[in-house]
Formats: structure tokens, sequence, C-alpha cells
DNA sequence: ATTATTAATTGTCAAAAAGACAATTAATAA
DNA sequence: TTATTAATTGTCTTTTTGACAATTAATAAT
């Protein structure tokens, strides 16, 4: 039997970054850590790659775990392995950076694990080098969501272009004018406009509309140039 | 003492898929293997992260080995984790690609290793999943240097336009139209014009371009749309 | 010396996209 | 009927793109 021999082995884990909107303000989803060291400090949600599992499977397993959703859009953001990130043991962990809307695990309930929204900018400390991990899903998710059309993930089925519009300035942190920012998103072809308006914002209503998931996920690659002039 | 008690631990590995150009045709530089299993097949150059090391550092290792090179364009792409990747032993590898001017390393010569420079087009199969790591490099080199002015890394510190011409081209197998390329890449402001011109390829000459430096650094971040209708 | 040859370099115009601007509309409340 | 509020839509200028071929600078051939 061939061994690759006294090369040392390593833990590996998987974080999430878990962004949402609420309407207003980007959040992330953060749970009290249950394991030592550092247990019951606020942490994001990770757990250990398993023997029969991937890292993109682990990520899955621990999302579907903690917030009871399937199907979440998922993304490799990148591998954090400095010797000393965890004091206890070697410990790799591969990055991910998740879109979930919000509703859907507000909806949810299954807090076994103590889980809750932080508005982005107002955040707790968290353990180990997940800060640094923060930044770092946050400055690629404004640089992914300029070029591809991976916001809708964080919104309802139906939505309101306004809702498109703040989501949008909080992802950049920046204000964009309305007339273009409409022009821009609708000559997308991504959005079907609805019967239905949304009423619950302003007197005279906003239109609902919905992604046109053909095109979009056709067009998923495609870049779109949502935020031209974009500097990282 | 806490531990993480009864978690599987794996090896981890990185691999870098190392582009070149030489002047015509983009180029990968791969090795014969050096151990069991698929010893003398030829594979990306890698090796096991070591515990003082992260990906990061033992990636630039890697390449200051096999090559003798210092300070080279490297990033990170994603890891490959599937359990059975590996047929010995369960590891989770970090994939890089790199870019590197062809001609530094031919003139290097420290050749220890059996290295060789291949088509990117007609190269040998490689082992376990080094032929999918191939593939996803060469799209994200071309998604990345549609974005960023990296290509400058594979050329000489001295290049014309036509060399760059050639070499987009190699990266987006496509043809491109030399009016429009040349005012793209030179509205950058990322070229400085040298009064001397390279005589090897024609009578008339073309002039040599080396890069603002200053601009390169401040801009390396930033969109610069260098291929805008780009569909990955 | 003139001409042929070859690759580098440069130019124009129309179409599309971006950027900077504010007026109009559809509803409810007063 | 009017006031109020937020959603929606429009125009003009500038910039960028895309599609085209003529000119230039050298060497080689006659």
């Amino acid at each position: 039997m061939i061994e690759y021999s006294r090369q040392p082995h390593y833990l590996v884990a998987v974080d999430c970054i878990v962004f949402g909107f609420d309407g207003e303000h980007l959040k992330i989803l953060l749970v009290k850590r249950g394991l030592e060291p550092e247990i019951n400090k606020w942490s994001l949600m990770g757990g250990f790659v398993g023997a029969d599992e991937s890292p993109d499977d682990a990520a899955n397993r621990v999302l579907k775990k903690m917030t009871g959703l399937e199907g979440v859009y998922l993304e490799q953001m990148q591998i954090y392995g400095e010797p000393g990130r965890d004091p206890i043991e070697r410990t790799l962990s591969v990055g991910y950076f998740a879109l979930i809307d919000i509703h859907k695990y507000e909806a949810q309930l299954s807090d076994d694990y103590e889980a809750e929204w932080f508005l982005i900018n107002d955040r707790p400390k968290l353990i180990f080098d997940h800060n640094q991990m923060v930044a770092d899903a946050r400055k690629k998710l404004r640089y992914k969501a300029a070029l591809h059309p991976i916001l809708f993930e964080m919104l309802p089925k139906k939505f309101t272009i306004p809702q498109l519009h703040i989501l949008f300035e909080e992802v950049n942190d920046t204000k964009i004018d309305t007339r273009n920012f409409s022009r821009k998103i609708t000559s997308t072809g991504l959005l079907i406009k609805l019967a239905e308006k949304d009423r619950t914002g302003s007197k005279k209503g906003a239109f609902y509309f919905k992604l046109d998931k053909k095109k979009y996920n056709a067009n998923s690659q495609a870049f779109l140039n949502l935020m031209p002039n974009l500097k990282t």
C-alpha cells in the first residue's frame, strides 16, 4: 500500500458568510459558536469537512443544518490557511459566501442554533479570522454583483425596482441615480413585469417584477456591467 | 488541552497551472510527477502544504523550487476536494494559476525537475483531476484578463502592441480587430512608448512599450473592460 | 534609384451605452 | 379638490464601442 509518508495532516473546515437584505440594509447571519475554544462567541456558520463530502457539500450541509434552507446560492471565496489561525490545531477553512432571501430564513425558525441577523456595518467582533472573511466576502460580493445578476438571490420571488435599487446602493455603498438604474436593470431583459403592485411602501405602489428564469440561467455567467464605473 | 476530537484530518496540497506565452501561443508548464502513484506521468506543479506555511506560501515555494522564479504572479483559483480525487489518501488541493514570462524560465534551466512547456491546446493527459484544473484555470484567466491588465505578466518588460494583440487573441481564442484593440489598450494609460523598436518581426519594426508601474499598481484592481463583449 | 513587399500604425463614422440632469404620474390623505 | 408622497418615465450630451481600410516605415528585389 502506497502512502504519502510523513506529510502532515490538517483539519479542513468551511465557513459561510451569509448575506441577507431586509429591505433597507445588508445583513449577515451569525451564530453563537457551540464548541471550545471561544464557545458562545459570535462566529460565522461553519463546520468541518467530513470524510465523505467535498467542501462544497460541507458548506451546503452546514447551511441546511443551521437555516433549514436548501439550494442556497453559494460561492467559494478563498481558502484561509495561515498556520496559526486556529489556536487549538492547524485548521484550514474554505470561505464561502451565501445569498439568501432573509424572509425565508425568518420563517424557518429552526433555532436549535442561536443565529441572529446583524447589520453588516454594526456587527459584533467575530472569532479567529472571521472578521477578515467578512471583509473579503463583502468585497467579493460587490465585485461579483457588478458583473452578474446575483443580487436577486437576496430578494423574494416578487420584488420591486425600488427594492432592487436600495439593495444595489447598499451593496455598493453609494447612491445610484434612479433613472439610470432603472434603465440599466430593465435593459438586461431579465425582468418580467407583473400586474400586481406592492402597496406597502407608498400610496402609488410599485409594480412587482420577477426574474426571467430562462434568461437568468442562460446568462448568469455573462458580463452585464451593472456598475460600470466601479472601482474596487 | 482542548482538542477537536475525532474530526478527520487530511492532506492539503497546492497545484499550480503555470501559463506562459512564446510569442505565438499560450502554453502551460508541466512536470513529470516524482512520486507514486502515477510516477513519471505528466502533472501540474504541486506539493503538500507544510506545517509552517499557508497554501499561498506553499504555492510560491513550489514555483520557486521548480522554476527558480520568485515574485511570480499567482492567484488562488479554487479548492479541489472531492473525496476520491486522490486514490491513495484523502487530499484536498488548492488550485493556483500563475503567469510567468516564458523567457525567464527558459533562461533558468534549473532542470532537476523534468519540466516542459506544452501548447495549451496540445498537451498530454494529466493525472487525477488536473485536466479539470487546467480547464478551470483557462476559463478564469480569460475572465480575469478581460477585466484586469494581468496579461502583461506573461510578456517581457519591453513588449510591442502586436505581441500583446496576439496574446489577447490567444487567451480569448478569438480574432480581435487591430485598430480597436490598439485604441483600447492605449486608452488605459498603462503603456509607455519607448524609442526603441523590435525589428525581429518585420521590416518596419514595432515600437516597444513598457508598463507604467505606478498606474499599474494603483489600478490593478479596477475594471478595465478590456474585452467588452466577452461571454463566458 | 525605383519599385515591390510586408507588417505596423493610424483614422473615420455610425451605433450603443453611460452620465447628468427633473418633470410627470398614480395613488392616498387632507 | 387639493396636498402629499413615492414611483415612473424622458432628453440631451458625452463617451465608448464596433465596423470598416488607407497610410506609413522599413527592407528586398529589380
